[in-house]
DNA sequence: CGGTTTTGACCGGCGC
DNA sequence: GCGCCGGTCAAAACCG
């Protein structure tokens, strides 16, 4: 356990990122008597180097590892040379127990504080990006109008509808007085990411009978859950969205799905869950089965993922998670969780304004983000709107150099966050002209890929080396010194996925430019 | 013996 | 209405 914790941890110092944002975090929340924490490689091998590191800090270590090392010499003073006043030993420890507990509380509560602000700033992110997206492509969508000619971007948009392109201006922030609700309901907006994502944070502290259903009140948590199980009972076939933006804010979550499309030999990804086969199925066009997991961290757990071989290439696997955990996750099943949740909190976003797919290269949109060569694809042919994090893509692949590619894409740029949509992507959509689009992003960057490639690589736990890529690209810092204040390791916020939801994977390898395809998060 | 996997049956949605 | 397909169920088999 240690050693795998230590893995993770070593994992996420790849990138600067969390490293600046733990200690920024740290300062920001520690309480001022408390001096900033400096970088702290707590799993460092080099314990001398370690202990020259203690040395140089020791007048800022944290009160914590200060009081731990005070107490450590005490007891030991304590023992061999006051033997004489037990009384006062005895006492002097009680006090200072008391304060390593309320150390921990509070490192507790930083923690947690740290891991909300994480999973927000996720959120924003990605509307964010979304925005920017959408600018840049109404912008080039009058130039591609007044020439005639049909880019990419422009297509995308045309595609993806009238609600598409005006509104895709999903301006979820400044909604308009006739529209307020439903915009606000529909799109993920920061508030709405924060609401949910604050919700997710909950699922942590209140107890789940599993044997009971989940409150409605719940729904908009547990949207996607209740959706894979899917019954189509439960959910509208139809997706229309005239009325499903008018009524059920939560259908388009409860559909969003997450995949993840990595190399790996191994049947299924490691992502930090338990997993209980229910089910296989022959999926028509792919000579591989397709696998139906469920969740069994927690009886009643929502959570589902259909595993499956890429028919074109059967070394990369294809995992696509749909639901929110309903129970708290191991760290390394968090990292996947929130990838998925933020993959779908993306998603969402895009596809709540479209009912048609749209495709849109957003390679140089955000190049003051280093990792922003991700792509996003949307598609109608899914039946449910996808996501999909691509970890296939080799630093020397031609990103979206597809053999057929799919007709109406729309890529989107997720820094970090790689994500094809399944076999979807690939197949041109026969059922569910009014489906949700799917959601492809490829992440070609090559730092990204050789980061996921290796830690994939030394561990097969693909959890860790998901969250190592996904906070090396967040992290990577735009200016020297990221300060971005937030960390990860939070809660699944799974709504389905991207935070890197413990997110599913295995082992890596060159890539090939087929890429993505597939489906919807975690 | 309990939990997991396998596998055929069943169900509902969708297209023709 | 029928057949196809994706997804789930549940009994039997399997495994540690």
């Amino acid at each position: 356990m240690e050693k795998e914790l230590r893995r993770e941890l070593t994992f996420l110092h790849s990138g600067d990122y969390l490293r600046h944002q733990n200690s920024s975090a740290l300062r920001n929340l520690t309480d001022d008597s408390n001096p900033p924490v400096k970088e702290l490689n707590l799993f460092s091998d080099d314990k001398q180097s370690y202990d020259q590191e203690s040395k140089n800090r020791s007048p800022r270590l944290p009160s914590l590892f200060a009081s731990s090392l005070k107490n450590g010499l005490n007891l030991m003073n304590s023992s061999s040379e006051n033997e004489n006043k037990p009384k006062e030993d005895l006492s002097t420890l009680q006090v200072k127990l008391a304060s390593l507990h309320e150390e921990n509380r509070k490192l507790k509560s930083m923690l947690e504080h740290m891991t909300k602000n994480y999973s927000d700033l996720q959120g924003q992110l990605l509307v964010a990006m979304h925005r920017q997206v959408q600018g840049q492509h109404q912008e080039q969508r009058k130039d591609g109008v007044s020439n005639g000619k049909s880019s990419p971007i422009r297509t995308a948009h045309e595609l993806m509808g009238p609600r598409a392109s005006g509104p895709l201006e999903l301006d979820v922030n400044e909604p308009s007085a006739s529209d307020n609700k439903t915009t606000q309901e529909l799109s993920v907006s920061p508030e709405n990411t924060m609401e949910v994502m604050s919700k997710e944070h909950d699922f942590e502290r209140i107890q789940i009978d599993p044997g009971k259903q989940i409150p409605v009140e719940d729904a908009t948590t547990d949207q996607t859950s209740q959706s894979w199980g899917g019954s189509p009972k439960s959910t509208p076939t139809k997706l229309d969205l005239g009325k499903e933006e008018e009524q059920a804010p939560e259908v388009p979550l409860r559909k969003a799905r997450v995949s993840v499309r990595a190399r790996s030999e191994a049947p299924m990804i490691s992502d930090g869950c338990q997993w209980r086969k229910y089910g296989q199925k022959m999926a028509k066009g792919n000579p591989c089965p397709r696998a139906y997991y469920r969740c069994t961290m927690a009886v009643g757990c929502p959570v589902r993922k259909q595993v499956q071989r890429c028919a074109d290439d059967k070394t990369i696997l294809i995992t696509t998670y749909e639901g929110k955990h309903n129970h708290p996750l191991p760290p390394a099943a968090m990292a996947m969780a929130n990838t998925t949740s933020a993959a779908a909190a993306m998603l969402l976003s895009g596809s709540t304004t479209s009912n048609e797919s749209s495709c849109i290269t957003n390679s140089g949109y955000f190049s003051p983000f280093p990792y922003a060569s991700t792509m996003a694809t949307l598609s109608a042919s899914a039946p449910f709107p996808t996501i999909t994090l691509d970890l296939t893509q080799g630093p020397n692949s031609v990103p979206f150099l597809r053999p057929t590619p799919p007709p109406a894409t729309f890529p989107v740029p997720l820094h970090g966050y790689t994500n094809l949509l399944g076999q979807s992507a690939f197949v041109p959509p026969p059922k569910f002209p009014h489906a949700l689009p799917t959601m492809q992003l490829g992440q070609h960057h090559s730092s990204m890929v050789e980061t996921v490639s290796a830690a994939i690589a030394s561990d097969p736990n693909f959890t860790a080396a998901l969250a190592a890529a996904i906070s090396t690209i967040m992290g990577t810092p735009r200016s020297g010194n990221g300060n971005i204040s937030n960390n990860n390791g939070g809660n699944n916020s799974a709504a389905p996925n991207l935070s890197i939801p413990g997110v599913p994977l295995g082992s890596g390898s060159p890539q090939l430019p087929q890429s993505c395809t597939t489906f919807s998060t975690n």
